[in-house]
DNA sequence: CTGAAAGCGCTTACAG
DNA sequence: CTGAAAGCGCTTACAG
């Protein structure tokens, strides 16, 4: 690989003036520039962008921590990122954490070492020393989905969970639900609270007192979603809808349903949270909760990109409104499915 | 950030030492390396992998070029990938090329650039002054899901498409069915021409006469395979089966199928291909043909390893094989539900 | 076992 | 407009 001493060489020019062709700096005859560019064609010449970096203190390269890309989530935010990203000259080196600490730690460290620009970052766990380490970067870092803990003053993009929740409640108060069960996911989970808050508070305002036997936590998938199901139903055998506080539960939900014969929205309504691409299904046809999801990752990179620029490290968080995507597993209450009985 | 040099200061000892310390390197006394060490620590000292690089001419760093992360093939994929390359001390950048040919190019360029040890790459688009750069590159290269144009001598890990349909295929003909429709994803798809290829020869090996009008071309999504089955249905009413090139393709199959109460299996058979998590749903429960997507990309992480370790730009490529998953979408000719006609 | 020196491939003041 | 020189932060023969 020919560097660029020796297209100096070949030119019998001094390597500032290739080098000011390669990055074309003002301060050099066109004639002259024309010449060495020509001069890299002809012998293959690429930069090194290793050696560049190493000068300039600019890697150009930005890093991507998740917990998962293989979450439709998380994949749709990396897409928008490495997108905006990508156009403006970085590359985004991505990391799974799987949700493990050990991981999560590891990259930070090597985001230091590989002296990346800036992160995105979805961190499960955020220890001291993790703390430390994300504050000694001394790097514009933005978190998707997560809080950043008070006093780092970084910012963060989200989506409105509780608003969102509080949207849906509201609508099946609107449906004249009164009692209504709550499906959620493991009880660390940061969006499972979130989510739980809206449903307390919704019932609160509309002067209901939360009842335990209408709430379940459980995992995140359709399988869990269906036990609950059967659970809460003969629990509180008086609930006429459920929110499930993600997608899989509520699927999981309407299946319980549709094997024990209860008619969904005839007995009971359901709603979801994520709008997941199958609650779509002619089969199923969840009303749901959407997020822009792709959105996300284009604002965290965007927000980042201006960090980046203006050399900041701290900027205003962006909350995203959430969309209520009404289809058809709810029902007014003594509506005319019930009236059919 | 202190560099190799200043803790070198502080100890009063040679730029050397510290690097054998922090090398482990064995010309070194033990108790001068801990008090290196130790200093290190003290100092907060972050090893500068760029510099690093520069001199050991190599990144330490992967790249992944992939269509789109938001593919669940991708992201399972792209998942393991990161994986295993992770756990041996490399970083993956990664990119989608949205299929277009000037972002699989700038990646190429980019790879070069930045000195990239080797790459895992799923081209759409591979024109001459592409495969230049492929060969220019001179680091190890695997093509996953994409066969290298030949005379690149370099390895590719993907899924027996063909045998994996000609499996289906006998599926269908073991249950009596001889009429059996086609619904393909793009002409130009490379996976779709191979499962085309393993439908016509299945047929072939029967004795039996492909019919150009029990055979359609499509997109890749739901809706076009409700499309599709609808001027299948009426150009071929004589079929009793139908293999789906995808499984969007199947489901939008079936769509057509219940909202026009046309029985299935009874009435007609469907198979697709991939075995996507939602056709295990309640309501689907498509009989399909699975690849093992996260194997793919272990196994692709894993020859590129094994190529960088050995230096080599060439090794055996590696066909995975498919599984039949057998669930409620197919039936014999005549079978039960015929009977109750 | 330790240190001085050269060098990886660039960029960037500084002089001219 | 051009060139010589220093330097980014390391590693690696080479001498001792």
């Amino acid at each position: 690989m020919p560097t660029i001493k020796d297209i100096a060489k070949q030119l019998g020019v001094s390597v500032s003036t290739v080098s000011r062709a390669l990055n074309n700096h003002p301060d050099i005859r066109e004639e002259t520039k024309q010449e060495v560019l020509e001069a890299m064609k002809r012998f293959n010449y690429t930069p090194n962008a290793v050696a560049r970096s190493l000068i300039q203190r600019k890697s150009n390269t930005v890093g991507l921590m998740i917990p998962d890309i293989t979450d439709p989530f998380f994949s749709a935010m990396a897409h928008d990122v490495e997108e905006v990203l990508s156009e403006n000259g970085y590359q985004v080196v991505y990391v799974n954490t799987s949700r493990r600490p050990d991981k999560e730690k590891r990259f930070l460290t090597s985001v230091m070492e590989r002296k990346m620009d800036g992160i995105i970052v979805t961190p499960d766990f955020l220890d001291e020393e993790a703390i430390e380490l994300l504050q000694r970067l001394d790097i514009p870092v933005v978190f998707l989905r997560r809080r950043p803990p008070a006093g780092l003053g970084m910012p963060f993009v989200d989506v409105n969970h509780y608003e969102g929740t509080c949207n849906a409640m509201d609508y099946l108060f609107s449906l004249g639900h009164r009692r209504i069960g709550f499906i959620g996911m493991p009880r660390y989970s940061f969006t499972g609270q979130e989510r739980y808050r809206g449903y307390v508070d919704s019932l609160n305002r509309q002067g209901i007192e939360p009842d335990s036997k209408a709430i379940s936590w459980n995992g995140r998938t359709i399988e869990c979603g269906y036990k609950a199901m059967g659970r809460l139903l003969q629990d509180a055998p008086d609930m006429t809808a459920v929110f499930a506080a993600n997608d899989l539960l509520g699927i999981g939900a309407l299946e319980y349903s549709a094997r024990h014969h209860i008619a969904v929205p005839g007995r009971i309504s359901v709603i979801g949270f994520d709008n997941l691409e199958m609650t779509n299904l002619h089969w199923i046809k969840l009303s749901t909760v959407a997020q822009p999801r792709k959105e996300m990752g284009r604002q965290a990179a965007e927000l980042l990109l201006q960090m980046m620029q203006s050399n900041q490290r701290t900027a205003d968080s962006i909350i995203l409104d959430t969309e209520l995507i009404i289809r058809s597993t709810c029902s007014p209450v003594n509506g005319p499915d019930d009236n059919k009985e």
